[in-house]
DNA sequence: ACCTAAACCTGGGCGC
DNA sequence: TGCGCCCAGGTTTAGG
């Protein structure tokens, strides 16, 4: 399921293969998914591709495409793979782009600069930038304080681009139990996750993403699952069994022993 | 205003 | 073997 590194790694390879290749035709195949307006791109050249958050934007000439993958979509370039999954299919002069949605999640919109721009100001902080930094993270830590950690790491509104692999394995990596209340945190202890979302984050898009179930970006799989500390697995790095339980209505692994 | 939980959707894994 | 239930989860929406 893609999150910040997956979508970091995908937008690396669709600029390598169709920036500044102009759109000569789309074929929509699934417009639930790939929403009609996608043909103003027709005839437009895209100037650039970049990653807020989860979501995608291909810079077009006249305006711009938003891409959200949610958990299972993927590009292919000049392949049929997942044929059966191809919501929207993007012809160039030499080549094309198909978007696949296995779970029909995502969605592919025309925007405007100013929709775009009223799209993106709904979301927080690139924990990746320079922005992010530890005041930043106690602020918006304060304005939170009730509600759950793990609950707030997910809030794209705060932190833009964290998910539910990475925000278990933040927790895992400073030591922190995912049912506590984001007032409980020391100051030591929110020094560490701090630096934990931001160290699995950096080392995730290095590895080119997870690769678990269907995330698979354009030249292959990922690599960082060998790293995972907790997601999906049964023992923690250190060997001790892991506990499951629901928090925000989604599965969370975590190790009694390391987290408190 | 706050939080929780269902809905969206489909493939894969598992139990019977 | 095969049917069917349940799970996966990002985001929106509906409900409490």
């Amino acid at each position: 399921m893609p999150e910040l590194p997956e979508v970091e790694t995908i937008v690396q390879q669709l600029k390598k293969k169709v920036k500044g290749k102009t759109i000569e035709k789309i074929d929509i195949l699934d417009s639930k998914v790939a929403s009609p307006t996608i043909k103003k791109a027709i005839g437009c050249k895209i100037d650039e591709i970049y990653r807020r958050g989860k979501s995608i934007v291909f810079v077009l000439d006249k305006g711009n495409l938003l891409f959200h993958l949610r958990m299972t979509g993927h590009f292919h370039y000049n392949e049929e793979k997942f044929k059966q999954f191809v919501v929207a299919k993007f012809h160039f002069k030499d080549g094309f782009l198909t978007h696949n949605s296995i779970r029909k999640f995502g969605h592919i919109k025309f925007m405007d600069n100013k929709e775009l721009e009223r799209e993106l100001i709904k979301l927080g902080v690139e924990p990746l930038s320079k922005e992010f930094s530890l005041e930043k993270f106690n602020e918006i830590l304060l304005k939170k304080s009730k509600s759950n950690i793990k609950v707030m790491l997910l809030d794209q509104s705060l932190i833009a681009g964290v998910g539910n692999i990475y925000a278990q394995e933040a927790l895992y990596h400073a030591g922190i139990d995912p049912r506590r209340k984001v007032s409980s945190l020391s100051s030591s202890e929110i020094k560490k996750l701090h630096h934990g979302l931001i160290r699995v984050l950096r080392l995730a898009v290095s590895k080119r993403g997870t690769t678990v179930e269907n995330y698979v970006h354009i030249e292959g799989s990922g690599g960082f699952q060998s790293s995972l500390a907790v997601y999906g697995k049964g023992k923690c790095p250190k060997g001790h069994s892991l506990k499951k339980v629901v928090i925000g209505s989604r599965g969370t692994s975590y190790c009694g022993v390391c987290q408190r």
